[in-house]
DNA sequence: TCAAAAATTTAGGCAAAACTAAAAAAAATT
DNA sequence: AATTTTTTTTAGTTTTGCCTAAATTTTTGA
């Protein structure tokens, strides 16, 4: 049984990783937890023991088999428990991350099978981000960062991969959402910044933006 | 903010106090929660400083106004919890109990406000117990245990206040729910047990089981 | 290549919440 | 009223997960 703490860092190294077995470095994990890095060392041994990460010392950690399932079932509830306060209890799309960062850590299989059934098996979140399935895999989407994309491209927003309230904020600002037409009218190479049209009106985004925002060329 | 140790502590107190702001010894707070005296007396001093319960060494403890409000807090986010597992997702209602004792240490006022009235502002859980209103008040109720009823008398089951699954599931072996009629047949005074009525049916229940049901005269 | 800088680990502490054993207070019994 | 029993509290440990400071390893770059 896992720990709430241990489910952190999991989840942590999962998104560090890209959703992938790569290594990932102590400090990132550190900066991404918002602790120490000696916390996350001491952190990791447990983890070792538990065969939920590898690790070899001075050289970072990668999960384990097990580990990654556990990692992505933690992502599957996140984000079904974020579909749930979105369509059934009216919750905006900014509001749901604290939430849901409780909600995922409730232990019950059956519980989040019916979640998923009630909701009607979605295959993405209020943010537009994949939600892995029952055996925890990820319905494959044909969508990239619009920091991918060269200029002079037509697009929808497919999702947002962060769910920071204050970038969702600024995107509604924008008018921003889910299924908004985009055109990529130019990239700023000096600091990789975009401008682009949304809703015939010009904007300007920073990279750090572009890189979350996920969109299908159309 | 409270912990989930101290949340625990203050939904003990509240059951032992039945609901009231008496006093409670604490050898019955260690056995409610299986620990230790020591454990209790350590817990209830930090209680104190927050204000929680008021204390007297070797005198017992009890809930102060606002750990009523805390503690009846939970119990009404446990009751709307397990409404949601039976109403929306199909769990039985002796499988419920677990899933709802994590689920009622979520913290977010929106979220069980939103509950409430998704599930349409429900007065009673599945096995029949009031549940606290958004200001913590109890919807009143006209029932009480079979134990304190007399021979010959003809009532409703309306709650069933204890849901430990065994429990449930020997009610669900006798055939008796929610809004069975049940006849009371007989007292036997040697141990307080009863022979009643369901479904046509003879029974004898023991004293444990007739405290916990609820019952309407009518 | 070799010293400085950066990253990582180790060592030693702290707070929360549990435990056991022992001491102290209250209640029960003779 | 005095003694025994029960209840409660205190004192001293343990585990988890965090911290700071110091030591060690790796990386960088002159």
């Amino acid at each position: 049984m896992t720990t709430l703490a241990e489910e952190n860092y999991l989840k942590a190294i999962l998104k560090l990783s890209n959703y992938t077995l790569e290594i990932v470095s102590t400090n990132a994990i550190a900066k991404e937890l918002k602790t120490k890095a000696s916390s996350v060392t001491e952190m990791i041994k447990k983890l070792t023991d538990k065969k939920l990460v590898n690790y070899q010392k001075y050289k970072g950690v990668s999960l384990s088999k097990s580990g990654y399932k556990t990692a992505i079932d933690i992502v599957r509830k996140h984000r079904l428990w974020e579909c749930f306060l979105v369509s059934k209890l009216q919750f905006d799309w900014d509001e749901v991350h604290d939430v849901a960062e409780q909600l995922e850590h409730i232990k019950s299989s059956k519980l989040i099978d019916s979640l998923d059934i009630f909701l009607g098996n979605p295959k993405t979140d209020p943010h537009g981000e994949p939600i892995p399935n029952i055996n925890g895999e990820f319905p494959k989407s044909n969508s990239l960062p619009l920091s991918e994309f060269p200029n002079d491209i037509i697009g929808e927003v497919i999702g947002v991969s962060n769910d920071d309230p204050s970038l969702l904020k600024y995107l509604d600002f924008l008018s921003l959402s889910i299924g908004s037409k985009v055109i990529i009218n130019k990239k700023i190479d000096f600091d990789n910044s975009f401008e682009i049209v949304i809703n015939n009106k010009q904007n300007h985004i920073s990279h750090k933006v572009a890189k979350t925002l996920l969109i299908r060329e159309l």
